[in-house]
DNA sequence: TACCGATAGTTGTATGTGCAAACAAAAATA
DNA sequence: TATTTTTGTTTGCACATACAACTATCGGTA
């Protein structure tokens, strides 16, 4: 019974299942685990990892606008309305409204958490790269961010 | 001004960012670019792509438990029970309780519409495949499955 | 037999995310 | 100039997911 036929076909080690040949499957599985390595280490100063993303846009690009994050960030501008309203709210943005346009600038607060996030980032980096192994990082997140940029466009 | 010079690091072509050099990043891109084509397609009969997984897995193997469940699909035990919830509701599995177990079975439904999520993911499959390219999506796949294992461990 | 730690599952709560609709302002057209 | 369309942003709502706390059961030990 159980999965003999289909495991017989997908699976060559024991871990593997019909799951895993399917990139939606897996996509989701190391997004899910590299964000918790991320948003532990992020979370230490009660940012997740999305908030210091754009922190970090916004401290780079001074009065960026919700849509060019959305399309830096990969979100939606719903997402990124939200992301900015828990910046605002700890402070570390403020908000600018220019005849239909918002305009995003960081506060002296939000400039001043940077070299805690650059710190956290790279503990991230170390700690997946310690996981993954440090070469096959380079070439995989080249990769995967050259198939997600694709499938952006597909739809 | 803007954000020349950590551009003239990174960048090499005008869509990547700081951020495409950071798996954290590029992995929830993915993920998420993925998840719209797969909720797209599962969603023509109300379910998400997690529901139609798991509810594969338990017509393959009834029975079978959340904790179960928790370790194939990569999900943690409180998703499971959720998930387990709404394609209760919707009438495709049922549960029964066994001692401190709880044991989940496909009902006929469940079972009926198997060729149906079938199809879909073929769908998914070949759309994906469209976007980023045959060949690229076996390596990729195997890539991004063995990468999230590894992680699931570091933790 | 009676207790205690370990294990399995569920629930309360919170959060990131997206879709669809609403809204506001700009641009295009008549 | 007046009206329509398009564009940018925000809101209402829904949902997948996780953590922490709680409950219930099992297994071992005194």
């Amino acid at each position: 019974m159980k999965n003999e036929k289909i495991d017989a076909v997908v699976c060559e080690e024991k871990s593997a299942t019909r799951f895993s040949a399917c990139l939606l499957f897996s996509a989701n599985a190391l997004a899910r685990a590299i964000t918790a390595i991320g948003d532990e280490e992020f979370g230490r100063f009660g940012l997740c990892y999305s908030h210091a993303y754009m922190l970090c846009e916004v401290v780079a690009q001074p009065g960026i606008t919700p849509s060019e994050l959305s399309e830096t960030l990969y979100l939606t501008p719903s997402t990124i309305t939200r992301l900015v309203e828990k910046l605002e709210q700890k402070h570390y943005v403020r908000r600018e409204s220019e005849g239909k346009r918002t305009l995003i600038y960081a506060t002296a607060e939000g400039e001043a958490i940077q070299p805690e996030i650059a710190q956290a980032w790279e503990r991230v980096g170390t700690r997946y790269s310690d996981a993954i192994g440090k070469n096959d990082v380079c070439q995989l997140t080249q990769q995967v961010f050259k198939a997600a940029k694709s499938l952006g466009k597909e739809s």
